[in-house]
DNA sequence: ATTTTCGAGATTTTT
DNA sequence: TCTCGAAAAT
């Protein structure tokens, strides 16, 4: 409370309103307390971080010398196709990384010839200054994420479209914005269609319709589209990817997965480019390949079609991205696919004591579908896992955080890992409670916080012009332009084809807009655009020229006053963050640095990239962005039915990638592991009962505490019996390609079983359009034999 | 006539 | 934190 006190107490007493807990970053007392003499300025420097040291000219042996038997194998295997089964804590990171420095410094290989796909932008940083330490300070930039590399090879190739010439990467928000704005034209509301349906429904189109929809998307003109959507008016789920679609066009906006399918397209277009690539990366390596998508495979797949050198490394009992396309089949049917595939199995696990390493062991044996393969620790001791039941949620956490202060131990040792968001915030409150400082990882990344998004949304509006940021500028801070004015904006708009700011340049005048800040707006809009020209034009050897530039837009544009008025102290902070963000991107790329490949560019950053330095902090985090990290004392908590495992799994699949996420949860702790529950009440009034997880693991395993009921512990076990059962039978068998008949809509084809939502979708004679059907809908039958 | 504010209700996981 | 609708403020 203290805390959060300080960091309250330079603001007005107005606005208090907390934030959720878990959106929080809660900040050490003494930083809180110089903090509040920094509040009347924006943005105070921070010293930026000197560059890493680099270890020049190690001798060439080390690279290998310091590895095992499997890993040398994998790193001096270099040529063909390599797969690496490897369980969690092997050194699989680690056998890359040499790979990776054993052919540039034995084979005499450029480093430009590498490519390095790795899982998050974080990962890849690490990665290139562990390669950096071992061969000194070389190129790496083909180290990156598939979407890093995506976006270098559309920004060298995309204007060999006929259209986009330009392209921006759309973001979970801006989908969300381009959403509202359809379902205010439509005057649908998200009740009669959530967004997460709606975004389902787009993503499912364009998978369907691959080819078609990429090129309703490069064609100069949407003719296509547009008759498409006179043609399918009444089916409004259509009318709003439709328009969706057109939407995306009009801004040039790409999502993540189009990031993927137009590389894919260019590639299979424009074969003089795809030769280049192909010729360029002699080897490919990639991390992780569990999580790979379809897209993803294809990708690497045709990229390594000359040389043939493709090194992948995975393991299949942590594939927890299945609900986003991944597919364990990539790496598991890897050998099927290409000749003379060599596997290696990486099992001995250096990273975990024996006791976490057999619970482990333990849960994932449970799963049915899976390769047979137990992890060896190498590490030594006797420590078991430790599993506290707590009798409420309060004392759950508060038993975490007296745990944390009794281990004396640094504090950032320490991570607290949890299926979702929710559940942190009890820990939060325990955890300012008992003082301890902590960092929550994840939550809204930082790219995509409001304050972040206005202040770039700005600058894109100055450079780029586009729709999307006018519409989130125009009335932040409010200027008195509401839904009212703004239709006549984009009415105007579309009746002669301008952007949005064009129009809204051209009806200044209006009588509507008199009585309101508009003219204010756009006065500091031209200016600002001037100033912008001004300062890039000329040769500047000045080194702040952006972080100038948005210095002057949040004052002119009364965003830094809003902010003051209205904001804490955190969202001053964050761009304060921004623009030394900024500054060291600048410093770095040099005369190099262009404003719209940076703005391009922001949405692929995350904010793991701006946390690097937190020291002694205890980590709060989701399983999923703990993904290949480790920690030496790991608390996972809110292990309750209903919570981990979600009360959306709906099939025994999907109770599976559960499993696979406490797996992954369970591997990253080094020295010691605890699981806590509690009891108590669900969201939804259920009775919260122990996760099935607890009791997968061998009783003997586990050194239990707190008040566990023999006769609760029972009905919890009675009932997961009945659910686990309930899963399997509620399971028809129809796959894709039977036909079925249903009680209202006739006979029709599966043609797609969707795991995840757990849906089929057929195609009905009646009907032009496929219609999902939830698979435990009972009047679906089958119908026998072929027609 | 429009915009702003405020309370109520809901929320898996993310490159 | 987000969205929605109704009431209050310009």
């Amino acid at each position: 409370m203290i805390i959060s006190w300080c960091n309250k107490v330079c603001l007005k007493i107005k606005n208090l309103h907390p934030a959720p807990m878990h959106q929080k970053k809660v900040i050490r007392i003494s930083e809180a307390r110089s903090n509040d003499k920094l509040l009347p300025i924006l943005g105070y420097e921070k010293s930026i971080q000197p560059p890493q040291e680099n270890n020049i000219n190690r001798p060439k042996s080390s690279i290998i010398n310091s590895l095992n038997n499997e890993q040398k194998e994998a790193v001096m295997t270099t040529e063909g196709y390599v797969r690496v089964i490897a369980g969690a804590g092997s050194g699989k990171t680690r056998a890359l990384t040499h790979r990776f420095a054993y052919l540039v410094q034995e084979l005499g290989i450029s480093p430009n010839s590498i490519m390095c796909v790795t899982f998050t932008n974080k990962a890849a940083w690490v990665m290139k200054s562990r390669i950096r330490s071992l061969i000194g300070d070389q190129d790496t930039a083909f180290i990156s994420t598939f979407h890093g590399f995506c976006v270098r090879v559309l920004k060298d190739s995309i204007s060999t479209l006929t259209y986009p010439k330009n392209f921006s990467i759309l973001d979970e928000i801006d989908q969300k914005s381009l959403l509202s704005e359809i379902y205010n034209q439509l005057g649908l509301t998200s009740r009669d269609l959530t967004y997460r349906k709606a975004l389902d429904n787009i993503s499912k189109f364009k998978k369907e319709n691959e080819s078609e929809y990429i090129r309703l998307m490069t064609e100069p003109d949407a003719l296509d589209l547009r008759s498409l959507l006179d043609e399918n008016i009444s089916n409004i789920e259509l009318v709003v990817i439709i328009k969706y679609l057109l939407l995306q066009r009009r801004n040039f906006a790409l999502d993540f997965d189009d990031l993927i399918e137009f590389t894919l397209y260019i590639f299979e277009t424009k074969e003089e480019i795809l030769k280049i690539w192909q010729n360029k990366l002699m080897y490919i390596q990639v991390d992780e390949f569990q999580d790979v998508s379809r897209r993803q495979y294809k990708l690497v797949t045709l990229l390594s079609k000359i040389h043939n050198n493709l090194f992948i490394v995975g393991d299949p009992d942590q594939t927890i991205y299945s609900w986003r396309g991944a597919n364990v089949n990539y790496i598991v049917k890897f050998n099927e696919k290409f000749p003379n595939v060599k596997t290696i199995f990486m099992i001995k696990n250096y990273r975990s004591s024996p006791g976490i390493l057999s619970v482990s062991n333990s849960l994932i044996q449970h799963n049915k579908i899976r390769l047979e393969k137990d992890l060896v620790p190498i590490k030594e001791g006797a420590v078991k896992v430790l599993y506290y039941h707590a009798k409420n949620i309060q004392d759950e956490a508060e038993w975490i955080a007296n745990k944390i202060k009794s281990l004396e131990v640094d504090l950032s040792a320490v991570a607290i890992l949890y299926r979702s968001h929710v559940v942190s915030r009890s820990v939060e409150e325990a955890l300012l409670k008992f003082r301890i400082d902590y960092t929550v990882y994840s939550g809204t990344p930082f790219y995509q916080r409001q304050e972040i998004k206005d202040v770039l949304s700005y600058l894109r509006l100055i450079v780029v012009g586009d729709d999307l940021s006018f519409l989130r500028v125009i009335n932040t801070p409010k200027r008195g332009i509401g839904s009212k004015r703004l239709e006549l904006i984009k009415e105007y708009s579309e009746k002669n084809g301008i952007t949005l700011y064009d129009s809204f340049e051209m009806n200044i005048n209006h009588n509507l807009f008199q009585s309101t800040k508009a003219r204010e707006f756009l006065d500091v809009i031209k200016k600002l655009k001037n100033s912008y020209f001004e300062v890039f034009s000329k040769d500047q050897s000045e080194t702040s020229k952006l972080v100038n530039l948005i210095d002057e837009i949040l004052k002119m544009s009364g965003y830094e006053a809003f902010l003051m008025l209205d904001g804490d102290q955190e969202r001053l902070d964050n761009v304060a963050e921004l623009k030394n963000s900024i500054l060291s991107i600048e410093k770095q790329l040099g005369e190099k640095f262009d404003v719209e490949d940076y703005l391009s560019q922001v949405a692929l950053l995350t904010s793991q990239d701006l946390q690097e330095n937190k020291r002694d902090m205890v980590k709060l985090m989701t399983v999923h962005s703990a993904k290949g990290l480790e920690f030496p004392y790991v608390f996972v908590c809110g292990l309750n039915e209903g919570v981990f495992p979600s009360s959306r799994v709906r099939t025994p699949e999907a109770l599976e990638e559960e499993r696979r996420l406490a797996y992954v949860a369970f591997t990253r702790a080094e020295e010691a592991l605890y699981l806590t529950d509690s009891e108590g009440f669900n969201y939804d009034n259920s009775m919260r009962i122990p996760s099935r997880f607890i009791f997968n693991i061998r009783k003997d395993l586990l050194d239990r505490q707190g008040d566990l009921d023999s006769s609760f512990e029972e009905g919890s076990i009675q009932w997961i019996n009945s659910h686990e059962k309930s899963l399997n039978s509620d399971q028809i068998e129809i796959s894709v390609g039977d036909e079925v008949n249903h009680p209202t809509f006739g006979y029709g084809r599966v043609m797609c079983v969707d795991e995840m939502n757990s849906e089929y979708e057929i195609k009905f004679d009646k009907f032009s359009t496929s219609r999902l059907i939830k698979k435990n809908f009972h009047g679906l039958v089958k119908k026998g034999g072929n027609s």
